[in-house]
DNA sequence: GCATTTTGTTAGTGGTCACTCACTTACTTA
DNA sequence: TAAGTAAGTGAGTGACCACTAACAAAATGC
């Protein structure tokens, strides 16, 4: 059945997601999305010049999801730690929907194959942490979070937290659910922080 | 040059670790360990009869480093924090030590080609799990650690620190030392665990 | 010092990969 | 409704992959 450019791109970009968490990022062969969608190889290149350039597409419509994840959590909560609560939560919730995103972020094809891939998926990261920073200091000034570890290593201490979770989730049988647990170990770790003893 | 079966054997093993960290676990064909070690890539079949009893070496040996490594630590440390200490600066060194570690828990190798490599290293991280937390459980019914929060889920926030600075190491520049900043963030953590309110 | 075993080479095998090209068919528009 | 264009096909390309078979030479054992 022939379609539109625009769906038949968008739905290349969907397959190649899909396929990247059932088989693993690179075993994604142009054969592979092709048969998924009932139309032959040859026919990917006429929506994309080459492969890489598919991962490209595949790379911006996850950046844009994210940053529109993160704007909606910045917007709809009130305080940092809310604040910080809502941002992981969305990140969680995004590797959820996406369970290829572990893997691709140690796939060939973004560390070896992919310059422009690579690039795309360091300067989220980087944005990520930027506000999660945002978010600590100001949670530090108004003595809400305990002062004496520096900013920047609760920022990762909080980074690594998702990331440990979702490798367990990835790796594992993803037989519990990322955002639950996530944020169970994520409000244990506000505990730690916080200067409040009581809770 | 013609060298012994056992000396050939770990050579090769050695160089797909090497060849992993510089190109990728997945790029590592044959023909690449066979032109590192001047040798043509016939010859490695001589040694290990497919690519995937290679790999299964290669597990193999790290498996028995990473062992001997945590058994050093338990016997050279003296009480939970100290053990905890030891067993997490066993781990980020051994990284440091090999750095195609983390790429490798997620290369198609590991997780779409090879069961039995697979295997290999789900142990390796279950024991690597019941260590900690026999410590964490020791810690906790001796005061030292906060009692309001789950063994299992410190445990998972210890791991997750590991994993998180490594990451960070790993897909970055290496600019920092892993030892160094892993073993300030779990000080950072181990303080905040601690239920001495001076430190 | 000769025979045997071990370690290696040369030259292939079939399979899969991304990608190309000449051609056809479906849709759009004048 | 005819002309032009957009989407898809079928049949290839060379490059690379893991692996094999027949043969050669180096080391070892008697």
């Amino acid at each position: 059945m022939r379609k539109r450019a625009e769906l038949r791109k968008a739905e290349i970009v969907q397959t190649v997601l899909d396929l990247a968490d059932q088989i693993g990022p690179d075993r994604v062969t142009t054969n592979a999305v092709a048969g998924e969608i009932d139309v032959t190889q040859a026919a990917l290149f006429r929506h994309f010049p080459s492969k890489a350039t598919l991962w490209q597409s595949v790379a911006e419509q996850l950046a844009e999801t994210m940053a529109a994840a993160w704007e909606a959590a910045l917007q709809g909560a009130d305080g940092p730690e809310a604040r910080i609560l809502a941002l992981i939560g969305a990140q969680l919730s995004q590797i959820e929907a996406t369970p290829a995103l572990p893997m691709l972020l140690f796939s060939r094809e973004l560390n070896v194959e992919n310059d422009a891939l690579r690039g795309v998926f360091r300067t989220q990261l980087a944005r990520f942490h930027a506000l999660l920073l945002a978010e600590v200091d100001q949670a530090q000034k108004q003595a809400l979070f305990r002062p004496d570890i520096p900013a920047d290593d609760v920022v990762v201490l909080l980074t690594s937290l998702v990331q440990g979770v979702a490798i367990r989730w990835a790796l594992g049988k993803r037989d519990f659910s990322l955002l639950d647990t996530g944020l169970r170990l994520l409000n244990a770790q506000l505990r730690l922080l916080s200067t409040d003893e009581r809770i």
